[in-house]
Parts: structure tokens; sequence; C-alpha cells
DNA sequence: GGCCGCATGTAATCTGTTACATGATTCT
DNA sequence: AGAATCATGTAACAGATTACATGCGGCC
């Protein structure tokens, strides 16, 4: 299960409390929301998905006044899931500013410890990345090819030094 | 016309001369290919789409010994198209990886001018954006929120510099 | 009377990837 | 004999976005 990043995100937000689909969309339009986004109509869809392989669990509300919800709540599996996605440093670069970020969320939001070492893995990750096109970019000869690796090892580069003050903002 | 920005890469390959289908997926996959990638069948999409849409012809060519090849040329329109292309600077920094890179492959394999004025303009709608970033940083007071702020900073400033090195490339 | 908030969902569409179907020639 | 190269394409699938369908209650 490398597919579907949105279903952490979902069982991030399970994982305070218990929660229906419309005041998911909610969390995900605000704080988090910024950064990734979702339509009201993706989030049914991954709340069915995660219901049919047991990662969540529903129970329908019936409330006068307002229309019947259905309540969802996250499972021990599920919670095994996020917990080893938040946990596990990622191996592409593009997929940080969504999925890193939105571990960093998580963390804070839930207070879960082990901040440190999931940055200490990311930065591992990202020096083995940079120290790879860093080689490549001293084996080529190729001028296009030289700008290529170039604007990957800058980007790199920031990320780092980024990851950095990542790891002292959380240290205190 | 946003979408497929592949058809771009496709008209590209074109600018120089009339090929067929599985000789751009070659090009593809070699030279600008380490960079973009795309499989042989989206290729032949790809030109389907374009043929559609008048920016290429083709006709039909028969060899000996080898099976029916259909050579695609590029269009007067399908020429202005590409054109307005690489001369037009990215709006999100996420699509300079693949299209910015792209762009200045074919300035550097068509010999096209005007490599500095692209490179400006660039700079230009990059500066912005980080002058955006960093009001809403020093107004905002989440500290999440801050932190995303961060990461996109980091990212653009290095972007600017390796686009101020690129100036220096292309300038001699 | 009409729009907004609450609440759920299905269906269509858009991009792109992967798998499959076909068939001749050339290389090992 | 089997794999690789040349050459074209269709079909299926995956992931996400957008449009659409439904319905009640409250506010202006």
């Amino acid at each position: 299960m490398r597919e579907h990043p949105q279903e952490y995100v979902v069982l991030g937000l399970l994982m305070k409390k218990e929660r229906h689909g419309y005041e998911i969309h909610h969390h995900f339009s605000s704080g988090l929301g910024r950064v990734w986004y979702t339509g009201i109509s993706q989030i049914y869809a991954l709340l069915k998905r995660l219901e049919d392989t047991g990662k969540v669990v529903s129970k329908v509300k019936i409330q006068d006044n307002r229309p019947a919800k259905k309540v969802y709540s996250i499972t021990p599996k599920g919670r095994e899931v996020f917990l080893s996605w938040v946990y596990g440093p990622l191996e592409r670069i593009r997929e940080l500013r969504l999925e890193f970020l939105a571990k960093l969320f998580f963390i804070r939001e839930l207070k879960l410890p082990g901040t440190d070492e999931l940055i200490k893995k990311q930065i591992d990750v990202c020096q083995d990345q940079l120290q790879t096109i860093k080689h490549k970019d001293t084996v080529c000869y190729d001028e296009f090819d030289h700008l290529v690796f170039q604007f990957r090892m800058c980007q790199l580069e920031a990320i780092l030094t980024w990851l950095q003050d990542c790891e002292k903002y959380f240290d205190h």
C-alpha cells in the first residue's frame, strides 16, 4: 500500500477522535487543508475504501432536526497502518511538500513522540540522494544533464537545511 | 490549453524535422527522457490528439523490409503553440522541474533566441511568489503554517539562485 | 422564495500508466 | 529457436477532480 496517500490523512484525523465525513472535510479544508486539499466527494470515497479494507468502522447516528450522519472510528489495524506511515521517511523528494508536512502536522496535533528520529531518517535519505546526484554530476559531460543535476542538487540542499531547522524547532 | 504538457515536448521534437511515433519515443527516452519520460502508447495518443487539433499533419510512408510508418510534421499552428509555450514563464513552482527544464532543452536544441528573457521572466514570477509567501509568513502566527511557509521559501530561494546560474550559463 | 449550512453519495471526466494484440525482420 | 528491433495501436486501469442528485432546516 504505497497508493492513495490521502487515506493516511483521513486516518490521522480519525486518530484523535471519531468523526463523520462532512466533519473530516472541514478539517481537510482548514488546518492541513492549506497544504493538502481534497473535495468532499473524495472524502466519502476514501472512507468507503478504508472501511472495505478494515482500517475504519462506521456507525450511523440519527439526529433530530439534522440529517443522519455516519460516524467513523479507526480500528487497531488502521492505527497500525497510520503509525508506520508517520514514522517512515519518504524516498521521493517531490512527495515531501505534501506528505512530509502532513506527517509533521499529525505529530504535532497528536503529540506523538519520536519526531527527531523521523527527521533524522529523512535527512539520511536526502543526503544519500544528494550523494548519488553529485556523483552522477561529476561523471557526466552533457551540458543539459549538468543543468538538471544542479537543479536537483539545489532543491535537495535547500530541503536539507530546512530539515535541520525542523530538528531544532521540534527539539525544544 | 493548459493541459497535456507532454504535447509540447512532442511538438518540440517535431520542430527540428518530421518524425514518426517510434522515433519520437526514442528521443523521449534518450536526451530529454532522463527528466521527462513517457511510454510509447502515450506518444501515439498524443500524436492523435495533436492531429485532431490541427497542430500536426501525417503522411504514411511505405518502406520495404520494414513496417510502414506514419510520418508527422508540425503545422504553422503547432509551431505557434509551441513557441508561445517555450517563451512563457511557469506560474506553479512544482512544474519547473519538468517543464522549465524541457523549455531550456528545446531552446538549446533548436538554437532559439531570447533565453535570457525567459529566464528573467521566470525569475520575476518566482520573486513575486517569494514576496507573497514572505508576507504571509510575517502575518501568520500558527506554528505549522510557519513551517509550511519556510519550506516553500527555501525551495523558491534555491530555484532563484539556480535560475541566476542558468542566466550566466546561457549568457556566454 | 432563494440561498446557505448540514449531510450523503454516484457518475462522469480527465491524465497518465500498464497490459495486451499484431506482425515482419534481424541478431545471437 | 528465441530474443530484440522496428512499427502501430487499443483497452483497461488507477488516481484525482468536477459535476450532479437528493433532502431537510434555518436565515434574510
